[in-house]
DNA sequence: TACCAATAGTTTGCCTGCAAACTGTTAGCC
DNA sequence: GGCTAACAGTTTGCAGGCAAACTATTGGTA
């Protein structure tokens, strides 16, 4: 494979692009900018994809996918919440939430109703069964830990990183 | 991992929300454990997407998404690709790889042909748009860094703390 | 040589994720 | 009151992402 990690030594934020148009372009560039190995994107996208799969046969026993799981964390911090409310808590668009929620209601962990003072709005509410299903998630965190085997101090620094990422790339 | 900020949840209109007042992990009830906000999965989502995002309006006009960007940037490196390389490359699916190289195909920036020596073998290769495709691209690295306005030190760290995850998540 | 397991891609089905169009409700405002 | 704009969700269409079933080719081996 022609992916060899580089030492980074530039790339400097520098508004003037580089010139280097080697004849051929593809290795020995000397800095090269599109190396997939120095794109912080990609190596978000993999970190994502890959740490939710170690979450996959962790949430299959309760019937929930990782997104799925994301709305019940939400759920389990104040139950009855609308659309909106979760929408900009899990940073998601409605349109992708309104089929997700339906989905946890056919399985029974939640209910939608429309709240009555207002119409338009839909009150996502835990089941009994949604409220109990946390003393199974509780064990989650824990075995995700375990099986990164990263230390805590190591996932905070992570954790501090993605939340500046995060506040950066906000609109 | 006990990480200390909380995000206001103020939506929570007077249902079961626990009084859990942790403030730098002294009273920390064990049930923060499941706190949102400090759920590492859920801010590599939300920063994967998040940064993805702002790639979009860049990508647009070269008429391909993020994910065929990653393709483009892995053939730049070297031109014939099998699905299984790029598979391993960039750690997708070869079910998702399928028919994104087929839409890569479609807008004329990549050929598929099978490999003479090994039938079952797909050669992906570069039209001469696709390489054309590289100038272009040379901008995108710089105008997201400059729209983050993170420094490249602090990128450079992000970049080797989801390397160490990546890592730490392979089978 | 004939058989069979491994391999490389493709297809199918389901669940996100997002943009854009659409529906119903509420709030302003004349 | 009645008109209109803003708002909250829903629906539709398209592109990932992944698991599982399927197809075609190759390689090993009896």
């Amino acid at each position: 494979m022609t992916v060899t990690s580089r030492v980074d030594t530039s790339a400097s934020s520098g508004a003037t692009a580089p010139p280097e148009v080697s004849a051929d372009g593809v290795r020995g560039a000397p800095e090269d900018l599109l190396a997939l190995d120095r794109q912080v994107c990609f190596a978000l996208a993999v970190a994502s994809r890959s740490v939710i799969a170690l979450y996959r046969p962790l949430l299959e026993p309760m019937g929930i996918t990782h997104p799925q799981y994301l709305v019940m964390l939400a759920l389990w911090e104040g139950s009855p919440l609308s659309v909106k409310q979760l929408s900009g808590l899990l940073q998601l668009d409605p349109g992708t939430l309104s089929p997700l929620l339906k989905r946890l209601e056919a399985i029974g962990y939640v209910t939608r109703r429309r709240d009555p003072r207002d119409e338009r709005s839909l009150a996502v509410e835990l089941t009994e069964e949604g409220r109990a299903l946390r003393e199974q998630a509780l064990l989650v965190p824990p075995a995700i830990m375990a099986r990164l085997g990263m230390s805590a101090e190591e996932l905070k620094a992570l954790h501090r990183s993605l939340t500046r990422v995060i506040a950066a790339a906000a609109p």
